[in-house]
DNA sequence: CGTTGAGTTGATGGAACTCAAATAGCGTGG
DNA sequence: CCACGCTATTTGAGTTCCATCAACTCAACG
């Protein structure tokens, strides 16, 4: 159970890490304003921005795990994680999966050792902005902790999405809304919400939607049936997002 | 549909105003040290506290509705409230419900118009803080913005344990979990919590769980006939918290 | 004493789970 | 490039759990 971020120590799974250095991909983070070093590289504001480390994870391999305290907000530059719920134990449910530009962790803040694991899906690159770093800055300019407020009940919301998604639809709604929740995601990121590779498999989709892998795949091939979405293991093709919509919401 | 709180304007339902005096009740509260006035009354800091206003709501009327715009958090003294999710236009499934002590509408932090409604279930008093409040204290003391970070995350964390009763577990296990974790709050709060009193109907523990009013009437017959509970009516009694438990987990 | 509404119980059907088998991808080595 | 083996995914058949609809109980109230 290694101590994450803080200090020189790193979790088990870490292959590699980046100097901070290139800024590419920063376009679309989430942090935003936040992170001066992303958006204001060149202005001179470098010494009062976020202190951030960057790391590779190889697929399967823990950002963090449960137990670990969590000192630091992740952000995926690339790749997929996905976070899983071990507060009973053994490994749990998928509780979300956090695409470039997201974030992880922030739901740490409330609980001392973690309850939950970040899991690399596929290979991904992650930066690692220490808490710490948030208090000093917010010291400085009480906007940023306005803002993480904002960023932590946003997390809270995406939560109450994924209730209302599993509590409150059949399969076939709850497949629907993942895809559309996706292409949505991915979009807001720049990226094609169209057409697009899924990073993880058919059982990490059924745990997320409360689903049985079996279930998930009849329910694409009905999709798929109706004329609503083309799917070829991991490529997805959304073919009528207005029709996926109906079967979402008439769920 | 009113706008809420921070100036004179009251939403439909209020039924009566109180004076913000005596500080019954704010033993257990919440808010704990960030309410001045209820923590710290007589040591001199009141002015530096937080502007709260109290108000009465009759059964039925709504403490603030979708779209409102949100701009004070609330906190339960007495009765229950019950947080309906209505952001699909029509009254849709219960998210939580608000027992004294407890909060609402940290959410609203993250969404302008509001997109939940909170109903009273029985008679009940609340708390009215301005979101100004906090954001004055937070000039003078940084541990503020730190403590509504947490609670905003706390919220967060209800949100996902929800989601794993409901998404996870069978229609036993979930009412297990129901009663369990309400006999928690409870007894947190200071109340007896083997032994209480169901504010809310079988429809509203169903939206709640996600069932229907009689799949919860058969298990608690159920867990009556396992010797677990005894219940009449909105009477509750936990008879066996360990096999109740047991029940959740194994579901 | 009849009415009303909440809650319980019973009977039935359908959606999703389970187990099992077939098929499709996909990397590896010949 | 193709055959092979492995895993992921799809498909099929039977079962289970919960929703649905309807009847019934019970307590409160006029």
């Amino acid at each position: 159970m290694g101590l994450v971020a803080s200090g020189a120590a790193t979790t088990t799974g870490v292959v590699g890490e980046d100097p901070p250095s290139a800024p590419a991909g920063c376009n679309y983070c989430g942090l935003g304003r936040l992170c001066f070093p992303g958006q204001l590289a060149g202005d001179g504001q470098r010494a009062h921005g976020l202190r951030i480390r960057r790391i590779r994870l190889a697929p399967g391999k823990a950002l963090y795990r449960r137990g670990d305290r969590v000192e630091s907000l992740f952000m995926v530059r690339s790749g997929c994680i996905r976070e899983t719920d071990e507060s009973h134990g053994a490994p749990g449910a998928i509780i979300g999966f956090a695409l470039p530009g997201e974030m992880l962790s922030l739901q740490c803040l409330a609980e001392a050792p973690s309850t939950t694991s970040g899991v690399a899906v596929t290979a991904s690159h992650v930066c690692v902005v220490p808490w710490e770093s948030f208090c000093d800055l917010s010291r400085e300019s009480p906007q940023v902790a306005t803002d993480l407020v904002r960023l932590v009940a946003e997390a809270a919301a995406a939560a109450r999405e994924l209730l209302a998604m599993t509590r409150d639809r059949n399969a076939l709604g709850r497949v629907s809304g993942f895809l559309l929740n996706l292409s949505v995601r991915l979009q807001k990121r720049g990226v094609r919400g169209r057409e697009f590779r899924l990073a993880m498999n058919r059982d990490d989709i059924a745990s997320y939607l409360g689903l049985r892998s079996e279930t998930v795949s009849r329910c694409l091939t009905e999709l798929f049936r109706r004329n609503l979405v083309r799917v070829r293991a991991k490529r997805v093709q959304i073919l009528n997002p207005a029709g996926m919509r109906k079967v979402y919401h008439e769920s």
